[in-house]
DNA sequence: CGGGTTTCAGCCAGCTTCCG
DNA sequence: CGGAAGCTGGCTGAAACCCG
């Protein structure tokens, strides 16, 4: 560890968690791979972080409640599964050591003991190296819990993580990934979801979906093409207006079900690849306005039109507003 | 023809209901 | 009350289908 740091950035273990909210160290998102681990698994090892976070520098016995790690499930028969298959699981951790990228390896938890009695305590320990890790973050997520809990698809909950990290990241709103590094990031087991086409169905549409839905944050996920393969994807993220947090914050008030039905209704389909390669995208708010004014059309298929409208003029000056002016006189020439 | 998308049926986890 | 059985919906790979 060097001495003469200089001006530290904001360091994980200064954020602490308060009612609302809990903290997971960044590096901890980014799992280069991970044996798979379920839903329920993730929110226990959640859990175990939060409960643990006033203490997580010492190296001392974290104690929980095994009624407060079971979550939804009627029995504690669960928890130590998944506490069999956290510490099984090892992960390795992308981190920047001195300036230069290094890979760390650790388990994600310690030793324990799991006292039998139905209402028992479980007594658990953070390993070392993770305290560590966690003691060198240089990025932090935070996570609502409310919204974890709420998440339903086991890669929404990854997605989520991902993004509130980088949510905080103000210099940049978009990554560029491999679609191998992708499937390592959202955990998806060695020899699943192996074509794109699966992958983009299976794990990231539902996830975008519930993401954008529920959280604070508007994700989208565009494939890139090498030759006529999609071998990266490019993850954007903008933070939503404050309707659009007040309307986030109001699904979780309901009941999950019929959570299906309402967000996909709500939420604006992927933007098409074909427009892409047109022109950069608009203004989400621009779509959301197109989407209210006139409902019932094909805001992509309109976008194209004016695309292609617009090809040999000169640039708008504010493409957002010559959009919807182009939409409004299009919906009159063109009718339902 | 290569590659993406849609559809299908099997499988499994989680939840509810039933029964002792 | 606790466990077993049954149900439901999501996840999955494969195969059919579609497109440039």
């Amino acid at each position: 560890m060097a001495k003469d740091v200089k001006p530290k950035p904001v360091r994980t273990v200064e954020a602490r968690p308060n009612a609302d909210t809990l903290v997971k160290p960044g590096e901890l998102v980014d799992l280069v791979e991970v044996t798979p681990l379920t839903l329920a698994d993730r929110r226990i090892y959640n859990q175990l972080l939060e409960n643990a976070w006033d203490a997580i520098d010492k190296p001392v016995t974290h104690v929980i409640s095994k009624g407060d790690l079971r979550g939804s499930h009627n029995s504690n028969d669960r928890v130590g599964e998944s506490i069999e298959r956290l510490m099984a699981c090892i992960v390795k951790v992308r981190i920047t050591r001195d300036g230069a990228p290094a890979i760390e390896r650790v388990q994600l938890l310690g030793g324990n003991i799991e006292s039998s009695r139905r209402d028992g305590l479980f007594e658990y320990e953070i390993p070392t190296r993770l305290r560590k890790i966690i003691k060198d973050s240089t990025v932090f997520a935070r996570l609502q819990r409310e919204v974890m809990f709420a998440l339903s698809s086991k890669y929404a909950l990854t997605l989520y993580e991902m993004i509130q990290k980088r949510g905080k990241l103000r210099w940049r709103s978009s990554e560029r990934f491999s679609l191998e590094d992708l499937r390592g990031i959202l955990g998806v087991p060695k020899g699943k979801l192996t074509s794109w086409s699966n992958l983009k169905l299976r794990a990231i549409e539902p996830a975008l979906v519930e993401v954008n839905a529920l959280s604070d944050y508007v994700v989208s996920v565009e494939p890139i093409k090498t030759g006529r393969r999609v071998t990266h994807v490019e993850l954007r993220w903008w933070a939503k207006d404050a309707s659009g947090t007040a309307t986030a914050e109001r699904e979780l008030q309901f009941s999950k079900v019929g959570r299906k039905q309402r967000t996909q209704g709500d939420t604006l389909p992927a933007r098409p690849g074909w427009l892409e390669a047109r022109g950069q995208a608009l203004r989400s708010e621009t779509y959301e306005t197109a989407r209210l004014r006139h409902p019932g059309f094909d805001i992509y298929h309109v976008e194209g039109e004016w695309r292609a409208w617009a090809k040999d003029r000169a640039p708008a000056t504010d493409p957002d507003k010559a959009f919807l002016a182009f939409f409004r006189t299009f919906a009159e020439r063109n009718p339902l």
